[in-house]
DNA sequence: CACTTATAGTTGTTTAAACAACTAAATTAG
DNA sequence: CTAATTTAGTTGTTTAAACAACTATAAGTG
């Protein structure tokens, strides 16, 4: 039997976690001028440049209208820079420039301490077993989301 | 060794399992007109009633201006009062409205049951082991956070 | 072919988070 | 007791998320 209150609620407790380690994440690359979501997005480009923006959105797990806004951030920034598509004129192809390039490859590192350090608390098991049951949680709620929004 | 890129980055997967669940809880409760945070705040003071604003705050994981604004949306809703400390004049004791108290325990069972559906792919040791893991994240982020601010 | 529907992206609005700067009251220290 | 410091709360700004409404192009159907 599980356990009521809001102190054993996966949705509060994973929220001040996520909070709490994004803005760890935030403090150690604020000289980039890149917040953890815009990084996430310039991330995906970073590993694969070219795709539409609704790839973006897919492989970043945001929505449409965050991720354009997103993008031109990372554009005003001088990060990426937009090609019209000659095929589908709707789309926009998005790709990384030098400077983008440059800072994804500085950031990773960065990200990948931030999670050995946090993370440092959990053994490996633990944090695959995370991993995975984050994957399955999200899963169920977005299938559950679905089907209640008829 | 862990594995790196951003399929396997905590931060990256927690975030989006996170706010799939809530998107979900928040769809449940629209006829409420309460979100998921102003949620959490009412529950806090259904649980306690009288506190003031600063341990309000610290229960419900929020700093002082988001607590502040909550409020201020949970009073405009006539589901909490502020009433001025008689000895701290500082700080507001908030109290539950009759309002506040019949939404709050109609939507108790409402999150629990969102909670048993999505974690319906757990296991109960599974999904204890999940909580206690989130818990050691969120001390040990916090604790990072606080050293590198200096 | 014309017409309907689907898709890619943008814009507007509301809520919340993080941070800094601020007011006012309380506490501490000289 | 006065002056400095701490504490409780508020306000302003920026970023992101969710949702709805929108434009423009593409694809499917009669």
């Amino acid at each position: 039997m599980r356990q009521q209150g809001l102190d054993h609620s996966l949705g509060f407790v994973m929220g001040i976690s996520y909070r709490r380690m994004n803005q760890l994440f935030m403090t150690r690359i604020k000289s980039f001028d890149l917040t953890p979501e815009q990084w996430s997005v310039l991330y995906r480009i970073r590993e694969q440049d070219g795709m539409i923006q609704k790839d973006i959105a897919e492989k970043s797990g945001k929505d449409k209208p965050t991720t354009t806004r997103i993008l031109d951030s990372l554009e005003a920034k001088g990060y990426v820079t937009k090609k019209i598509g000659k095929n589908d004129r709707r789309s926009y192809h998005v790709h990384i420039t030098e400077a983008g390039i440059q800072a994804a490859d500085e950031i990773a590192p960065i990200e990948y301490q931030v999670l050995r350090d946090v993370s440092g608390v959990l053994t490996d098991e633990e944090y695959a077993l995370m991993i995975s049951m984050l994957n399955k949680l999200s899963i169920q709620a977005a299938s559950l989301l679905e089907q209640e929004k008829e």
